[in-house]
DNA sequence: CTGTTAGCGCGTTCAC
DNA sequence: GTGAACGCGCTAACAG
């Protein structure tokens, strides 16, 4: 492997001493220097193709220009645009992120964030967190500057990126009592997350404020936000016997699994049960059927929460407010909503005794 | 934020230099110090919190413990796999990850790799390759340690994971003409990229050895491994008005556009044209229909090439072999593909006169 | 076995 | 305007 150029190396070139070359190429210390020579210096940088070393000017300013990415994993599609949205915001300061799975696991995010501080991480980015979330109290405690995005902590005052999810979630309820459902089933998401929390309450809400009766049984709560959650708790639905025309979904991969169970009790969707999802994940439209969802701009979230975190980065300590903001989201309407049909209509179940419908 | 506890401050603790505590801290020097003083720092710098400065290690060892991995877009499903395979395999070994996304483009990789060059890492995990890649040449040339997974470089000097394309693409034809298909279509992928070469050198290779008549009409090459470039191939076959019963897609999404077109065609498929697709990215068994794919192991294989890098890492500069694996596929059947009826037979376009097909 | 010493490459405070 | 000197936190070579 070539060596590296350093910094004497470009001032032995251009005859001059090395805190020469350091200030000539720092734009904020540029002034000091005469213009001559500050472009004769910055012409060999360049021709030498010199590239300042990150350890040492790491070590020497306790900077390190490096942020680190928490996310509960990788694979599950909702990250990587968010993940690629942080990153370019952080390339246009000269940054970098290191990215950590936590698999949901609190341990190993303790584990994940120590790692990450002996890399002497300036701030991290959590989308990882639990609304009531110790390792980041301790954290915020400590002074590490923290955005989370997507969801988002209890404590106000770490900073956040996050989606309007009760406007999500009414526009979802208005749409299926739009299309004449009225009883209408739950499939919530973790409450001890944000996103899941909030939209069982938007839920609740929107569907006290349609009218709607309450029927604890109509409501079953996912204990992941993944397909084979989605599946149990449609199966649990089913197992109740109770009339539905449709099931809001805390998110696309419950609604999957969801659409996968109905369909092995023989019930179609969107024929017999309408079903929605939420975040209109990359091919959303492509599923069987399309999902009628609610479109998040992940990447603009990433984008925003790691332009939030730079921001805190620069200022001092002090003067630190934690800013909170609240994306706009969309309704995606797509084939697995439909209107209620006479037939399907009362009862969702077929092959059961039918039963008293509610209006 | 507190301040980090130091090497100097766990020696002032417990009473002795602070190089006593580096090697009483490093499992491959401990072995000088005496037993109960390793046990006494130990029990101390656990006490304290303490955590190295990588910064300073790096600028004393010149080794960052980070490697770069670059994609050309983590939005893509198929690259999620790989960088979670190999961050865990990184893990393992106290390294971590800094990832670039290049977006295809040449110069956006040199950018990334120059940023890259500049935070030290120790190697690169190239997802992005060009069959092709000058700059990867250079790098080679320069003696950086490369592993590039999923495809490959023509020089055998560069490490490698790949899959098994040709096992790939022949279990897919194998599988077609099973199912009575003769008149095969072909949507090629990228011919720049290993991935869409080989698989398209297979398919010419699996069509000669089963006999099937060569038609250069039948094939036509997407410039890229996406949706539209699947929908604009499509469309130019359907435009060539040629008779085709299967197409044979370099890829998922490339199949996930095909089927798009057709289905704006008004052909349907598998009904009317069965279509295959490879890779089975997250999802493909959800899609309408539901993808018959050649299941690549991502995971397995990001994981292996960051055992190969750190491998080649660990071993002297001399010694260095390119090692190259090829992992097996395996073949997934699903829905998009089903046998040739005699209603679809022979012509593939609807409203078109019908011609004459061979055998 | 343990302490001393000498930098790794850089930014920064002093002198000049 | 520029050079000299120091030290960030750590490891490694050398003494003892």
């Amino acid at each position: 492997m070539k060596k590296r150029v350093t910094l004497r190396d470009v001032a032995a070139a251009a005859g001059v001493h090395v805190s020469t070359v350091s200030r000539a190429l720092d734009p904020k210390t540029r002034h000091l220097i005469t213009p001559e020579v500050v472009s004769h210096i910055l012409k060999l940088s360049e021709q030498l193709a010199y590239r300042p070393n990150a350890a040492a000017y790491s070590l020497k300013t306790n900077r390190s220009r490096t942020i680190g990415i928490i996310v509960p994993d990788i694979t599950n599609p909702v990250f990587p645009p968010i993940i690629r949205g942080a990153e370019d915001a952080l390339a246009q300061q000269n940054y970098v992120a290191i990215l950590g799975n936590t698999d949901g696991s609190p341990q190993r995010e303790e584990e994940i964030i120590d790692i990450m501080r002996a890399r002497g991480v300036e701030g991290l980015l959590l989308a990882s967190v639990k609304a009531r979330d110790t390792v980041v109290e301790r954290l915020a405690a400590e002074g590490m500057p923290i955005v989370t995005v997507n969801r988002r902590v209890d404590d106000p005052g770490t900073a956040s990126v996050v989606h309007d999810e009760r406007d999500g979630t009414s526009r979802i309820l208005n749409h299926l009592v739009g299309l004449g459902h009225r009883q209408i089933a739950c499939i919530a998401g973790p409450q001890d997350l944000s996103t899941g929390r909030d939209r069982y309450l938007a839920f609740e809400e929107g569907r006290a404020a349609l009218g709607l009766e309450r029927d604890a049984n109509l409501v079953t709560v996912a204990d992941s936000f993944n397909e084979s959650a989605g599946e149990r708790c449609a199966e649990e639905l089913l197992a109740r016997d109770i009339a539905f025309t449709a099931i809001v979904c805390a998110n696309d991969l419950i609604a999957i699994g969801a659409i996968s169970a109905l369909r092995r009790h023989g019930l179609a969707c969107p024929e017999n049960v309408s079903v929605t999802g939420y975040n209109d994940m990359p091919l959303a439209d492509r599923l069987l059927p399309p999902l009628t969802t609610i479109r998040v701009a992940q990447y603009k979230a990433g984008h925003a929460a790691a332009e939030l975190l730079l921001e805190a980065l620069s200022s001092q300590p002090g003067e630190r407010v934690a800013r909170h903001l609240v994306l706009p989201v969309e309704m995606i309407e797509r084939g697995s909503t439909q209107a209620v049909t006479v037939k399907a209509k009362g009862r969702a179940r077929r092959d059961t005794p039918a039963r008293l419908s509610p209006a």
